[in-house]
DNA sequence: ATGGTTGTTGAACAA
């Protein structure tokens, strides 16, 4: 079972790569952020003749969610319970024995502005939905763009990046109560090696001289956490044409 | 040098 988060930046300019991509890594389920669409735009048809059934959460211009699984996800969630958000972030699904949450966590722009205020409360509200979801589902999986760096081995120059936002003392500390709830970073599971990253700013070369950031993760439940059996970040997609400034991430497990 | 690139929408905003 191969589970896969990709942020895909506009997924009308992306289908091609999306496309490519499926038929190149074979997930069994992918996670979608930043589709920029509404949901009644998105290519549910031509995912299913690729062999993937899917659901979305849309919206106009901005953020979007969606999610592919070889069967029909089912128990969708589009909202985080108690906290009122227009933004189109969150798709939780079942799929099989598993239960999914795909997350496109804000950005924050900047340490102490509005949005960053807003990323951290929404940070908060989401692990208290994640505590109720673990409950209940044992065999969790949370994936997505988290726009946190966990700690410095996913930062390319930690001291130019020292408590800016995605890497802020708070930011980690949110990320870390999610963690503290039972959940797993799967790529540390196999590689605790620096410099291993999934997003490159398409300014100043940044891809071409790895000047990156790690901040796509895929989180297993404890009850998970036995069963992968590798974890990793593909960057072809990263070398294509008019691509994504994120790389997919992927665990294998099972 | 508060820069630079990309995407959506149509000059500004978000990342």
């Amino acid at each position: 079972m191969k589970i896969a988060s990709w942020n895909v930046n506009s997924l009308k300019v992306r289908m091609p790569h999306l496309e490519e991509w499926l038929a190149l890594a074979k997930p069994d389920i992918v996670a979608l952020q930043e589709i920029k669409m509404e949901t009644k735009a998105f290519p549910a048809e031509a995912l299913r003749a690729l062999g993937y059934e899917a659901v979305a959460s849309g919206q106009k211009t901005y953020n979007g969610v969606a999610l592919l699984a070889r069967t029909a996800p089912t128990d969708t969630v589009v909202d985080i319970p108690g906290f009122a958000d227009e933004q189109r972030r969150v798709l939780a699904a079942t799929v099989g024995d598993l239960r999914i949450v795909d997350l496109y966590v804000v950005n924050g722009q900047e340490v102490g502005s509005d949005k960053y205020r807003y990323k951290l409360d929404w940070l908060a509200a989401v692990a208290d939905w994640l505590r109720d979801e673990i409950a209940k589902h044992p065999k969790l999986v949370v994936l997505g763009d988290f726009n946190i760096a966990p700690d410095d081995r996913d930062v390319h120059d930690p001291e130019a990046w020292h408590e800016q936002v995605l890497c802020s003392t708070p930011e980690r500390a949110a990320l870390k109560r999610m963690l503290d709830l039972g959940l797993h970073d799967s790529f540390r599971l196999k590689d605790d090696t620096p410099g291993q990253f999934s997003w490159w700013d398409y300014r100043q070369a940044a891809f071409r001289r790895n000047l990156g950031l790690r901040i796509d993760l895929v989180l297993v439940s404890e009850a998970l956490r036995a069963s992968v059996q590798s974890a990793g970040i593909d960057r072809v997609p990263r070398t294509w044409e008019r691509p994504s400034d994120h790389a997919p991430v992927w665990v294998e497990s099972g």
